[in-house]
DNA sequence: TCATTAAAAGACATCTATATCTTTTTTATT
DNA sequence: AATAAAAAAGATATAGATGTCTTTTAATGA
């Protein structure tokens, strides 16, 4: 796996919210994990997590729900594998060779430089903004659809 | 994590018998463990299947171990990678979405499709003999020194 | 043929990511 | 103030990757 299954459900659930804003209205999490076809507590953990890193916004209570922060759709797509995965598996050895650096390369190092250098270009310039601006016809369909 | 432990072990397990293939001898299980410091009966079931894919060769008995195989030098990286981790990262969407494709991409299908077939590329062409072919000064210390 | 060596095989254990359940806290409405 | 709604928080459960142990099989040499 390159990114781990918590990032996808990361994804997909600030995408929908984002959608749904544009509706003029919140999400709560029953619907989002009705929609999304996600467990819905492990969701909750998720969603939580990108609260509290500011990545969204919401309000307990009646009428509570998920809604966009200022900086929602401002977000890297890194600042999400960040929150879900870390970013050690940028900086580890595929060996594990501790000691494995440009000066004292493994016999992968330069080959796995280039592709995370490139993985690593990519989500740290797209955001989330971008993701939605590439307009997919059926966009609300695919993020939805895991069926 | 891009690749799996075992995919490391595998791989400098079978560098470890190709180096020593170059003094004349054999490797043995004890001797892999420890001075690639991985736990010995982990080691011994990737070995085993690299033997039984044919990246190897293997003899029981006293003065048995582990040898290479005519085709050991010519293995494409992928191959150790469809081994021990398997192809289904390669063509699975990251966000799970079972009908993301080209006709129908995910917000991340194009990202991650520039990305996959990156390393797939790279992990294709090269080989195990490619590898030791890139004259690395400190190369058996680099696969063996994980503390 | 017998003892010894070493890999093969399979059963068992642990650890981490993933998933679920329950309780607590906050907010809104009456 | 009382009730209800919804997220936050934390405890518990499951599955898959990782790691260990024991038994079996095959090869060698005396």
């Amino acid at each position: 796996m390159f990114l781990s299954k918590s990032f996808g459900y990361a994804l997909r659930g600030v995408l929908y919210v984002a959608l749904i804003h544009k509706e003029g209205r919140k999400v709560q999490l029953d619907e989002m994990a009705d929609k999304l076809k996600v467990p819905r507590h492990f969701l909750a953990k998720i969603m939580k997590n990108m609260v509290k890193e500011g990545v969204l916004n919401s309000t307990k209570g009646p009428y509570g729900g998920f809604s966009l922060h200022e900086s929602t759709l401002k977000t890297k797509l890194i600042s999400l594998v960040k929150l879900t995965d870390g970013m050690a598996q940028f900086n580890t050895c595929v060996l594990s060779l501790r000691k494995c650096n440009n000066e004292n390369p493994c016999p992968l190092h330069l080959n796995m430089l280039k592709i995370r250098d490139g993985m690593l270009a990519e989500f740290s310039s797209k955001t989330l903004g971008d993701l939605l601006d590439e307009k997919n016809p059926d966009f609300i369909k695919s993020i939805s659809t895991i069926a």
